[in-house]
DNA sequence: CGGCATCCATTTTGATACTG
DNA sequence: CAGTATCAAAATGGATGCCG
């Protein structure tokens, strides 16, 4: 059967053919963070259905978005990775998830809301600029909201992972609100008022070059119009 | 009933949890032409289902991403225009149109495939930087694969026009493959070779400015990672 | 088990017809 | 013009089965 099309010679239209259907998008936001197997994504992606997924997995593995590797031996299970062009997506979709920040979190985390640090935390990783992290080899470890994922910088390299690392130069917990403050404002907020929700345990000056280095991409994304 | 949710604490999700469903953003792309009428977006939508489109106008409306107006007398109709919210979202579909361009444009204009030039040019308006632009008073008409549109640049304010309009400063005409290379690539393309698919009518300087307004704003939007 | 394919109930979407 | 009503087709969600 032939793919559905909005059949308008538009860019925008041309993308949300190829990644506009239901958690489309959400598949590319898991495989930010890094290779993922099937069953990593059916865990992520709660309410998926796994008929679904292997038929998104299939779109994208044939739109060239995302590629399957097997792991050698040891492992021996398969892995989904984006190639270049699904990593490209980074910058379109960090640009939604500020709007969604300014504009949807206006209410908290529901109870049964899922969460992990790892969705915030790719997206604080698109933000930084690789070229002026040349040279630089850190690693933050942040804790949101009872959820846990890594930073690591490494000579312009940006990676993220999920959960606790061990030779971490910092360590930054606080809750997704505060930090949403630090990406969706003009001004960075006042580090004194946010104190008692943010606490930064290690090597401070780490935790405050990453912030102007969220600062700095900030100025270049200000809404138009 | 209520609505579907992804039910995740991620500006992402919630973003799409507002405007994921099929054809939500490009009604919002219609709208940053300018305000418009019902059977405007059902003209410029084609295929979208008359009952559909009134589904998503009214939870636009809910959501405070679009507003009812009801114009004077004279005209006596009502146009469906953008809430500043909803404006924002430009900056969120811009990569995204981008990434189109970038990826989805090996193949050129099918026979039977919809084109506005607006829709090109909403994405050049939202690229200008506006600060950049204050004092300035421009009027640019572009004619693209056959369609028409204007863009006015008001001291700092920019404004789309569908159409022709009788006063611009300049008339740049091109096709939108050629003018994506504008918007797409690090480097701005040769103009030399461009040439004999690009030609420009009326003060040169003028689209020579146009040029270099979309290459400040491409520098601080090249890919991440 | 991990990685799907099949089947089926429920929603969403598309197309057209109809109405104030 | 600005929608609503209706109905068919497609997409989605959930459960289950199968196979290495």
């Amino acid at each position: 059967m032939a793919r559905r099309s909005y059949n308008q010679y538009c860019g925008l239209s041309r993308s949300l053919d190829l990644v506009g259907e239901r958690w489309t998008l959400l598949i590319v936001r898991e495989l930010l963070a890094g290779p993922k197997r099937y069953s990593d994504l059916v865990d992520a992606l709660d309410g998926i259905g796994t008929n679904l997924l292997a038929t998104r997995i299939k779109q994208l593995d044939q739109d060239g978005l995302v590629a399957r590797r097997y792991l050698p031996p040891p492992a021996a299970s398969q892995v989904y990775e984006l190639t270049p062009a699904g990593r490209e997506l980074a910058a379109a979709l960090v640009p939604l998830a500020i709007w969604g920040l300014r504009h949807r979190f206006d209410e908290p985390r529901r109870r049964d809301e899922n969460y992990r640090a790892e969705w915030t935390v790719v997206f604080l990783a698109a933000l930084i600029d690789p070229v002026a992290t040349t040279g630089m080899h850190l690693v933050i470890q942040l804790r949101l909201d009872d959820s846990a994922a890594a930073l690591a910088i490494d000579d312009g390299r940006v990676a993220v992972t999920p959960g606790e690392v061990d030779h971490a130069d910092v360590v930054v917990t606080t809750d997704l609100r505060t930090l949403a403050e630090f990406a969706t404002r003009d001004q960075a907020p006042d580090l004194a008022k946010v104190a008692e929700r943010l606490t930064v345990d290690g090597d401070m000056a780490v935790a405050q070059l990453l912030f102007e280095l969220l600062a700095d991409r900030r100025a270049g994304s200000t809404p138009v119009w």
